[in-house]
DNA sequence: TAATATTGTTAGACCAATCTAACAAAAATA
DNA sequence: TATTTTTGTTAGATTGGTCTAACAATATTA
């Protein structure tokens, strides 16, 4: 059985090989709030338990085995997220942390009697698809509000960046999950984007607006 | 904060003390699987952390701090415990295994909204009552199977091994919480006991019925 | 291409939690 | 009381996960 820091380490190779294709030993430490020394040592472990493909210097990359055990921990964080959204009355942007702890639980039984309690959700309180009990995800295309022309209206989805920081800010402008969202004016060079929600106007980044999905 | 292991160490000095008042190296060790050298190291760091009260060769203690820490994690394993039956359609015996992994969780919030969620409950599906959220715990007296008269009828409230082995063969008694249990006869020399559930008649030995708790 | 900057690796150390093997204290018993 | 058994302690080793400091490989740029 793996630990839970091996458990991570997949889960933030998972995360960031399917946006990136290419993963160095620093960017990984950056993400798990570690020393690239560590992530090093951790690498040649993992190779050894036979999870990712790894030689010195070259470019790591996920196997089989190591994939699956990674797609398991995101259902289970992504289940417990829609657990305590919908049950016990989490915020938006609580969620992540708690869900964080509870992922690394190891019971089988639980996880498929949580999910059938949650009447087989699909996808998370952030929009995020939920892999099914095969470990198959949904690939999700998704536009961000970034790409919507001005004049136009969409309706949010879901949102790429879950720390508490930007979700709370997300709030505070007024959004939630399913808003509409009105792009009101852009001005290319300031790369700035006026926006209105329940007919609040709010002045937002580009960074911003590439981190909202609308459907 | 406390690691998994210390809280363990707390929780079965709890236990162990509030049945005994007398607990060993030996016992503790027994009990958490482990040898009593490691026990021995892991008093010492406790004491370190003013969790205990120990001196080499004296008796063993839990102090306000670490009762306090030992209670708060009994909540939760006996909150999530009712979860896990009452929500989730585990069994009698499936509930303590998960429960263990649970009770490891750290976040206030989650606990007390799990509580309300649960409305509140007083007891976990063993009939072992919950800590509030402030570490009082009721004390409950409790009379067994073996002190109920023959021919008497009473009612099973809670019971006292909460291992899946005992609560398995409890089950294909034919026993639940809240049966009703008819003691037909008893013999003394033999230490058996011939009890009815529900029509049925089982023979159960005089270990059997020191670990059932009737009202 | 040589110098510099970035990125990755290795060696050696530390801490928590465990072990085994040897030893010491206390309790039971002959 | 002397011997044996039980119980508890210590020393030293191991493992997983981390660190720092030094070094090596690769990439960038003057």
């Amino acid at each position: 059985m793996l630990s839970q820091t091996e458990e991570n380490y997949l889960k933030a190779l998972f995360h960031l090989t399917s946006e990136k294709s290419e993963v160095g030993t620093n960017e990984l430490a950056a993400t798990l709030n570690v020393k690239p020394a560590t992530v090093n040592d951790m690498l040649k472990r993992l190779k050894e338990k036979k999870l990712i493909n790894y030689e010195k210097y070259g470019k790591i990359s996920l196997i089989t085995l190591g994939r699956k055990q990674a797609l398991e921990v995101i259902r289970k964080h992504r289940l417990w997220e829609t657990f305590l959204y919908e049950k016990l009355e989490f915020t938006w942007d609580e969620v992540h942390e708690v869900a964080e702890q509870l992922e690394h639980i190891h019971s089988p039984k639980l996880i498929e009697k949580l999910d059938k309690f949650l009447n087989f959700p699909e996808v998370d309180p952030h929009g995020d698809a939920i892999p099914n009990s095969k470990g198959e995800l949904k690939v999700q295309v998704r536009k961000t509000l970034a790409q919507v022309a001005v004049g136009k209206t969409c309706k949010i989805i879901a949102v790429k960046d879950n720390s508490a920081s930007f979700l709370q800010y997300v709030v505070k402008v007024g959004l939630g999950l399913s808003s509409k969202i009105k792009v009101i004016s852009r001005q290319e060079f300031d790369e700035i984007t006026e926006i209105e929600v329940n007919g609040k106007k709010s002045i937002v980044s580009k960074k911003f607006t590439e981190n909202i999905f609308i459907a």
